[in-house]
DNA sequence: TTTAGCTAGTATAAAATTTATAGTAACTAT
DNA sequence: ATAGTTACTATAAATTTTATACTAGCTAAA
């Protein structure tokens, strides 16, 4: 186990999280405060586990706050901290990047698959 | 299946790879063109399947560019597209914000862990 | 002429992670 | 009493990732 040497991008990547939610996480949050089921609403797919996950794991990484409320039922906010604010310029360039250069590719391969039958190349794994 | 909306981070993401890998790959590619074994050798613990399948994952999305040489043995050269190089912001940010805010955290929560005798809290799962 | 070594991978099974599904507490509103 | 709320947890199943060994097609050394 020699975690020794660690550059900036892993030690962010690490931070941030290996999982695959993370990113989508922030994403809402920097809209704004917002509630666990709200979190759920917004971001596709996630499970309640999953995203509990990833929610713990950003705050143990000092990126999201979580603050209840003693009301009933009880009520739950997300919030970024500032190290979680810091993290914006890296959406924003993803979201610029994503804004370019993923127009239509995933539906161009998916097009394609349709037509020639063959899997569907576009993620690593199956969905 | 609605894969209907997807807003550019994701779209971003998608094709960056959900795998936990991609991003390091692209990171030694910004270096400049490498070879297989270079890669390998670079990545740690980084499995020559998923070095494998993170590679043809960024083929297909058309952000890196795999050349082979008819040499004995073949000699396959990995460079980075125009596209890919366009993502050098978004590990440009992520270097800094790495390296401005990943600062020994890792260390101080193994500490931690140490101190308490609890579950090493940094990553989501176990490694 | 066996032996080992090189590159760029595959194949396979085991291990780890992620997901789906259902369920929980502790209430409120009808 | 019944259904509904929020923020989760528990469990097993499905999926993904990893470890390990192995391949082709040569060269270079003993």
């Amino acid at each position: 186990m020699e975690n020794a040497v660690e550059c900036s991008i892993e030690k962010a990547l690490n931070i941030i999280g290996g999982g695959k939610w993370s990113f989508l996480v922030l994403r809402e949050l920097f809209e704004g405060t917002k509630r666990f089921g709200e979190l759920q609403k917004a971001i596709n797919n996630i499970s309640p586990k999953a995203l509990t996950d990833t929610l713990r794991h950003l705050e143990r990484n000092e990126i999201v706050i979580r603050t209840a409320y003693p009301t009933v039922p009880v009520t739950v906010e997300y919030s970024l901290s500032e190290k979680g604010h810091a993290l914006h310029k890296i959406l924003k360039e993803m979201k610029l990047w994503g804004g370019l250069n993923g127009r239509n590719i995933r539906g161009c391969l998916n097009s394609f698959c349709n037509i020639f039958n063959v899997n569907e190349p576009f993620f690593m794994g199956k969905r």
